[in-house]
RNA sequence: GCCCAUGUGGCGGAAUUGGUAGACGCAGCAGACUCAAAAUCUGCCAUUCGCAAGGGUGUGAAGGUUCGAUUCCUUUCGUGGGCACCA
């Protein structure tokens, strides 16, 4: 009986989805145990073998809590709204939920051909309208929701009504202070633009990163170096009325937070370096012939006597006000200048610019005047957009002052060798009056203490993360429950959600940077107002989907209340490393503002967090000569580029290279070891599908076969070329088939890169237990690693190897229901053990690798006893489902394997009496001898003394020491 | 520039707490079975000296701690990722 896997696994997939052997309950007895997939955006390309890593990973982990005895949710979904979708509407016409379906159908069958065990009752799709009701339910919550600073926690607004009803305005962080009298005059709209400053979700106008190509803003994430995330398009700033949430107010919940959740070093230290903390002090130092102060942010108090001049970002009011009349138009030129520079133009050239403004702030301390100036390098939105500058401790600054011709004060003594800035701590402080002698570090506390005392300074706290852009002038998006009348934003009722996508034709802007909503004009104008026409980004669904999944259908709540407090937290959430600052700080933010409102029972979603590599694919080039058909043309006659061949009597006029080129038609490819030295650069590396490819060997006849687009060009080897279907050699030989060499490179694996890998292709040849197993055994799951099928081969043996022994092909069933021998069952002990550590520790590449020595073992052995095998198919569930119940039924067994007894290790049955010891001489290992493990130290000693080897090494003498360390080795110092 | 990872055979990787470096697999080589192929099985497989027995070297590099270092410390180089005029 052969092991045929297509047919088993056909078999129990459809077995467990009319059994709903997945389907989980939110009542159970068993303890629960979340496992949680970073839900894929369902694109139109399909999967490719890097996608399942983590689902297989997750699966193995979800499928072994079960067998442990645990409730285990490991539910799958769509993040189905965003904009590749939209894009393609633009391109073809086709609407984004009709091919969002489809792709989503397409991801469906290819997870399910993997064997994952989802429950798929529970999907979720964030473009589903069921769906996304309580997206915009929960919008509706934070934007009724304020943060309130000294208790640390959202609250309702309507809190924040009653306290200005009753004792006016009692911060005057977000809006100046007003008493309740005052309050209660204000009229509506009046109350409600203060209101907006404390909402956790608000609108209002602000600079946003606008990409003209995409038509829309983007958040600080997703925007890469100038450029959009998605594309690649430039993005410039734009002030524009916008929605935000306030994350800001969360950055001290979300540091603090980190320190409660399982998540890797590097992760944690992302999302600190986003949220950018950093404690310092706020200075004002007076202004020169003014009653005005200049305030800045300073993380170094201590350097206050070096600073030698003032630097302001030049969009600041304040610098219309101070400028001197002498300066005003160097100023206002300078100004003009910087606007005229966009975020792309300021990354790509980092030069040094300014202004003086012609006004002088005055030191609090020493007196001394100091020169204000602008400079683009002083960014307006942090700190107070204003630095002092010490120019003998920071690099820009000392740069800054060498440009300028600004003379440096130094401080730090030795520390400033006068030609580069040193940013040290240590230093003992010069030329710094009440300061002198002490060391930097102390001083900041010196000079903060004094500058509060004279009210000319406090500490502060600064974060480098911005409130998040929470609009998009999109259309596959949520719509915002909102309603604008008056300029008064009218939040709709609960009831009316969820507001639906209306149907649109078309998919271009709106007027005025709005979106595509904005043109459908009867379901913007209501009668109660006109509807916010900006839709949600990206991240709104995918912040709160885990929770969805705990309570999928229900219509009367998000989530309810029994079912999250049963579920909880996600135990283990797995995901690649992309998301640590975009998705996992928002889901982070959402989850808090929930808790604090009291509508779930914990403020961290994800208790632990393991990162998935990536898997990187390896693309194949050949490469195109691209002469530009100019002057040098010693190439463009009768004759193939860099070529010995005339090849005007083996082709006919028409189709010489020439004449091919000049129709530009003709295009030379070359094979890569025929490429001339020095020349590479007049090559054009071109990407070749790889399935094309083996081994650096391109299959030029199929190729040109499968793809119109090369059946008109030469492919050039060493020895000759093809063309239309001939190999031609320079001996005019017509017969010769030649090699033609690729070149290939690692990156990452997607399919414009051609190089991405379907699993499908390898679930057909393999079987989707070889497919799973594989992936795993590629290499640690964290780890990025390349891609190599051919590698498969080696687990698809071992799975056989392991039917083998079972069934015989020729005598059939082989296995017996003989009792075990002690041999057996330490194999078996040892695996098991080995096993159940591997999974837990998430070493999945070792426990694959364990399997095959256990079935190697038991082959060498002979063993064939089903006593021994049943518990080796009960550790195999998790990750070669199919075939351990394929083989759990041959052996005669009733139920499911799913839900078997793990098989718990036996401790005694691997106890040894004896060991062979590796005896080393200084450290070196020069022979191996048995040794009883109850022995002590002097016997020992005795022992190792008499062995010949040893004998040798000592050549007579006496050892200074023998370290003898029990059941792991001695070794004999001489 | 700053921060975080990481570096082991031809390749993917193993060595969990400082204790026999290279498990397991791929590729390769030699052989068995076969008319042949596939499948399967056996052996070899870091490097170097040696017929062999046996020895030298070896975990990016250089030092250090230790009886003993892939593992700990210092310096340095390479690769990958994150942040980046954030004062």
């Amino acid at each position: 009986m052969e092991y045929r896997f297509n047919e088993i696994e056909k078999k129990w997939q459809d077995k467990w989805k009319a059994n709903k052997a997945y389907k989980v309950s939110n009542d159970s007895a068993k303890p629960k145990y979340y496992v949680l997939d970073m839900f894929p955006y369902p694109s139109g390309a399909g999967l490719h073998v890097g996608h399942p890593l983590g689902y297989i990973a997750s699966d193995i982990y979800s499928r072994y809590k079960r067998l442990k005895g645990f409730n285990v949710l490991h539910p799958m979904g769509f993040d189905s709204f965003g904009l590749p979708a939209e894009q393609y509407a633009i391109e073809t016409g086709q609407h984004p939920a009709e091919t969002t379906k489809n792709n989503i159908a397409t991801f469906k069958a290819q997870l399910d051909k993997i064997g994952f065990c989802y429950d798929w009752d529970r999907e979720v799709r964030t473009s589903d309208p069921q769906y996304y009701k309580w997206t915009q339910w929960i919008f509706l919550e934070i934007f009724n929701s304020y943060f309130d600073k000294k208790e640390k926690k959202a609250k309702p607004i309507t809190e924040l009504v009653k306290q200005f009803e009753t004792e006016g305005n009692p911060f005057t962080t977000h809006y100046s202070s007003f008493t309740s009298e005052e309050w209660k005059a204000f009229d509506h709209k009046k109350k409600q633009e203060i209101l907006m400053e404390y909402r956790l979700a608000f609108s209002k106008y602000g600079e946003v990163n606008w990409c003209e190509v995409l038509g829309t803003v983007l958040a600080n994430d997703e925007v890469v170096n100038g450029v959009s995330e998605r594309g690649g398009y430039p993005v410039v700033k734009k002030k524009m009325r916008q929605w935000y949430l306030r994350i800001t107010d969360y950055a001290d919940r979300l540091l603090e937070g980190l320190e409660k959740v399982d998540f890797s070093d590097s992760m944690k230290e992302m999302q600190r370096n986003w949220i950018g903390k950093s404690q310092g002090a706020e200075i004002d130092f007076a202004i020169k012939g003014t009653d005005q102060s200049l305030k800045v942010y300073t993380t170094r108090p201590d350097t206050i006597f070096g600073v030698d001049f003032m630097v302001v970002a030049p969009e600041l009011n304040l610098v219309q006000e101070i400028k001197s009349t002498e300066q005003a138009a160097a100023v206002d030129e300078y100004i003009a200048y910087v606007k005229s520079r966009s975020d792309v133009d300021r990354m790509a050239e980092k030069k040094i610019t300014g202004c003086f403004t012609g006004a002088y702030a005055i030191n609090p301390f020493s007196q001394q005047e100091i020169p204000i100036y602008i400079s683009e390098y002083v960014l307006a939105g942090y700190g107070t957009g204003a630095i002092m500058a010490v120019p003998c401790g920071d690099d820009r600054d000392f740069k800054f002052a060498h440009h300028f011709n600004i003379p440096i004060t130094n401080i730090i003594g030795a520390y400033f060798n006068g030609t580069e800035a040193n940013a040290t701590k240590e230093a003992i402080l010069e030329n710094s009056g009440f300061l002198n002698g002490m060391k930097m570090m102390d001083a900041s506390e010196v000079v903060l203490q004094k500058l509060e005392e004279q009210g000319i300074g406090k500490r502060k706290v600064n974060y480098r993360m911005r409130d998040a852009g929470f609009s998009r002038q999109r259309y596959w998006g949520e719509p915002f429950p909102i309603i604008w009348t008056d300029g008064v934003a009218i939040p709709l009722d609960a009831a009316e959600l969820p507001l639906e996508l209306p149907h649109v034709d078309k998919y271009g802007p709106g007027p005025e940077g709005e979106g595509p909503l904005a043109n459908i004009s009867d379901w913007v104008n209501t009668p109660a107002g006109r509807r916010e026409t900006s839709t949600m980004p990206g991240y709104a669904g995918s912040s709160w989907y885990f929770l969805r999944y705990m309570d999928p259908q229900n219509n009367e709540t998000f989530c309810d209340r029994k079912a999250s407090n049963y579920w909880n937290q996600v135990d283990l959430y797995i995901g690649g490393t992309e998301h640590a600052v975009g998705h996992l700080l928002y889901s982070r933010l959402w989850t808090k503002v929930l808790f604090d409102l009291g509508k779930i029972g914990f403020d961290e979603p994800f208790r632990r967090l393991v990162n998935q590599g990536m898997i990187t694919g390896v693309s194949e080039f050949i490469y195109r000569y691209a002469d530009d058909g100019n002057s040098d043309s010693k190439f463009m006659g009768t004759q193939i580029p860099y070529f010995d061949i005339d090849i005007s009597d083996l082709l006919s006029e028409s189709i010489t290279p020439a004449a091919m080129m000049a129709k530009g038609e003709g295009q030379f490819y070359f094979s890569y070891d025929s490429i001339p030295m020095g020349e590479e650069n007049r090559f054009d590396p071109r990407r070749v599908y790889i399935t094309y490819v083996d081994a650096n060997k391109l299959d030029v006849e199929r190729l040109v076969k499968d793809d119109s687009k090369y059946f008109k060009a030469f492919f050039v080897t060493k020895e000759g070329f093809y063309f239309r279907g001939k190999w031609y050699t320079k001996e005019k030989d017509l017969s010769g088939k030649q090699i033609f060499m690729t070149s290939s490179a690692g990156e990452k694996m997607s399919k414009s890169k051609l190089n991405a890998i379907n699993p499908d292709d390898l679930v057909i040849k393999y079987g989707a237990d070889t497919f799973r197993m594989y992936e795993m055994f590629l290499g640690p799951v964290e780890a990025s690693k390349p891609w190599d099928t051919k590698g498969i081969e080696g687990v698809h043996r071992f799975l056989r190897k392991l039917w083998r022994l079972f069934f015989d092909d020729i005598k059939g069933k082989i296995w017996t229901d003989e009792k075990a021998t002690d041999a057996e069952l330490k194999i078996l002990h040892r695996t098991i053990k080995k096993i159940e550590e591997d999974t837990e520790r998430f070493s999945f590449n070792t426990a694959v690798s364990a399997f095959m020595i256990c079935v190697n073992d038991l082959f060498d052995v002979k063993c064939h006893k089903k006593e021994v095998l049943e518990k080796i198919l009960i550790l195999l569930v998790p990750y070669a489902p199919h075939i351990a119940e394929e083989l759990w039924h041959q052996l005669d067994n009733a139920g499911t394997i799913l839900d078997a007894a793990y098989p718990t290790f036996d401790a005694a049955l691997l106890v040894e009496s004896s060991k062979e010891y590796p005896v080393s001489i200084n450290g070196k290992v020069r022979a191996n001898i048995n040794l009883a493990l109850n022995l002590e130290q002097a016997e020992v000693e005795k022992m190792i003394l008499q062995n010949e080897v040893v004998q040798k090494w000592l050549e007579g003498k006496d050892p200074k020491k023998i370290i003898y360390v029990k059941n792991k080795m001695v070794n004999v110092v001489v």
